[in-house]
DNA sequence: ACCGTTTAATTCGGGCCCGAGTAAACTGGG
DNA sequence: CCCAGTTTACTCGGGCCCGAATTAAACGGT
């Protein structure tokens, strides 16, 4: 048996991802909307202003009472990086402690080979390049695969072909600051507790579509990780036994009906003429052609995600799940038909669901990366954790 | 936002609980056991033994160093009481301290008109009755239906015909010692992180199969609750949007396919002669002469509940399983295409899935009822918490 | 100017968990 | 017989959270 910490300290972060997003506030406020506390408040806030993360503003009297001191957010007090690895590149950035991004880059580096060597070299140029401004603080770096973010051990992760790869430890090794890994929609379902749907949904989850499916699962605000921070394997959902095959081994999961490619080779199969190398932009526009057998496609596609949504929500109790992911563009043809499915296949009490898409670009795993490391705060209050 | 306390008090339950199955034993084996800090023992048992419900027993030399002491559970020390609530009866149950039954009884009271009448009437009693030996400490109360645990209220429980009914809060007020309420599957899923699955593992899922089908979910060794309490509806997971209609509303949710009537009612159309009030054993007993329709009918069964089982299992990256309720006597002729397919639709890590059945009786729900007060040791801890 | 009222923030004690250091109680060897 | 090694248990300080009581700083009215 092995206990994690309660809400890690998650608390200070949240104090700082309010007053990023809310602006100063006083801390009786604060208190009130994280549900928190007053002492708690008081102690965190503390330490943050002496670690430098807020600051005091001149009190304020508003009516009766003794007037609230409100407390801003030092925004660039630290930054964090974030990397994300695709197969084909790297996108970074870096992240204020509100979350907001300060600067993004993207380099067509292929990582597969030599991980540790090649993420090494560009965080350090990027440290370096950043010392003389605000410094670094702190490493994340989201993963497509299996990651468990405790031991920053990628169990397997078939595109890049890594295999039990100690990808935190010997970054941590040869890194200046705490390095945090992932799974890139755990990432980004972080940067939603945080950021995003956190602000108002304690439960929610995050499907992720693109190529593969994932599932972030938030409960009690504690993203969950599963077994060796295996959870989220949405894609391989067991769909239908006499499906085709999947690249896991077994037949008609999830991802070999409505995952990116399937959807693709659906498509052509059905008469559609799309370019070999083509990408869900194609079948974007192949819709706005008005071309029926797309339509008709994306529509059933989004039926049965609504429904496999739905089974999840029913058994968890979710009130919230946000969409993000490379195949966000397909909402438009997807979303009505997975909403009214997934609003349908929900028992009465959770009919309310509500379902969020946003724009969204393959930077977001990079900030979520990054969010790992505000999300133990910890991990950058400390002076220097190395 | 609201938060729940971390573990809750578990751990000094979790310690009774280990000195209930595995005997006396020393601190630091309770620490190591446990994967607890020794000094978080040596403060829990300090206030055990205080309690009374802790012995220590002779210091026991076993080669070099320090003898142990060894801690013995004063299983006696405290009796809780847990009613299972159904339709047409109440069964209680009187619990040990270490999660063993001493008494049970069963009324065919139907409290569904008045159910805090009744029920306070029952509960009386028994506490009467047993105030003189060791007096019981606290009730449990185990629903069909939703129910929030946190306020306890009755959300919805279809069967019982009552909605938002403060079932908790009534029966508080009208007995002496304090009093938890959830959902029947929920109380059992409590039991099994007491007492059962949780010893092996921190996070499996329970599945309850019975005329409903409900999933009690586990994880980081927190039973999960959902919004308002109404996590687990398995049951009403949307299969086929051309099966038949649901209770729920919806059509062809699981439960109208593999369900306990509608495994019934699907046996007689395929032409299986049935008592008209028939229930599980009628068809074990079809399924033991050899009936091919029944026999087929069970295996399709099993093989379509261990698919959406393994859907779950994918998403939460669970581990294990337990099987219980009312038509676990069917589990011979669903168990075998029940694991098959369930390990078949599991991901790769997952695939040594372990799939637990046990004798099951319905007092095992009554029994879990009264491990709600155990798994909060704090509630009977204390000399009187009313 | 001074009093209650109101709201904000802090302190205090408590619960809960941990790790590091310390004390306790044994073993066997010199 | 005492010492070094070993294992057990406890103490202490710390992190983290809370609620209740307390202090702080405004207000309005007299």
């Amino acid at each position: 048996m092995t206990r994690r910490p309660a809400h890690g300290d998650l608390i200070r972060t949240e104090i700082l991802a309010l007053l990023g997003s809310a602006g100063p506030l006083g801390r009786a406020e604060i208190a009130a909307r994280l549900g928190v506390g007053a002492a708690t408040v008081t102690e965190h806030t503390r330490r943050l202003i002496g670690a430098g993360f807020l600051r005091e503003l001149a009190p304020h009297a508003s009516g009766a009472g003794r007037p609230r001191v409100p407390l801003e957010l030092v925004s660039d007090a630290a930054h964090v990086l974030g990397i994300r690895v695709a197969v084909d590149h790297l996108v970074g950035t870096v992240v204020r402690l509100d979350g907001r991004i300060v600067d993004e880059f993207r380099l067509p580096e292929r990582v597969a080979q030599s991980p540790v060597r090649l993420l090494t070299k560009v965080v350090r140029a990027e440290i370096d390049a950043r010392r003389d401004t605000t410094p670094v603080r702190g490493v994340g770096v989201a993963v497509p695969g299996m990651a468990d973010p405790e031991s920053g051990v990628v169990r397997l992760s078939g595109i890049m072909d890594w295999h039990g790869l100690p990808l935190g430890a010997e970054l941590a090794r040869a890194l200046p600051v705490p390095v945090l890994v992932d799974n890139d929609l755990r990432a980004s379902t972080t940067a939603e507790l945080l950021f995003g749907m956190g602000r108002e949904h304690d439960d929610f989850l995050v499907l992720g579509i693109g190529d593969g499916l994932g599932m972030g699962v938030v409960l009690e605000r504690r993203v969950q990780r599963g077994a060796d921070g295996s959870s989220g394997e949405f894609g391989h959902l067991p769909v239908d036994p006499e499906g085709p095959d999947c690249t896991c081994g077994n037949r008609g999961c999830l991802q070999t009906l409505v995952g990116q490619s399937a959807l693709l080779d659906r498509a052509r199969r059905a008469g559609v003429r799309l370019a070999p190398d083509a990408g869900p932009a194609a079948l974007v526009a192949a819709a706005e052609r008005g071309e029926p057998a797309v339509l008709r496609l994306l529509s059933e596609a989004g039926t049965l995600l609504g429904r496999c949504v739905a089974g999840v929500v029913n058994v968890l109790a979710v009130k919230a799940v946000k969409v993000i992911g490379e195949s966000h563009v397909l909402w438009p043809y997807l979303g009505p038909s997975f909403t009214a499915s997934a609003r349908a296949g929900v028992i009465e009490p959770l009919k309310d669901l509500s379902v969020t898409v946003s724009p969204w670009r393959d930077t977001e795993h990079a900030r979520g990366a990054a969010c790992l490391l505000l999300a133990r705060s910890g991990a950058i209050t400390r002076p220097s954790a190395r």
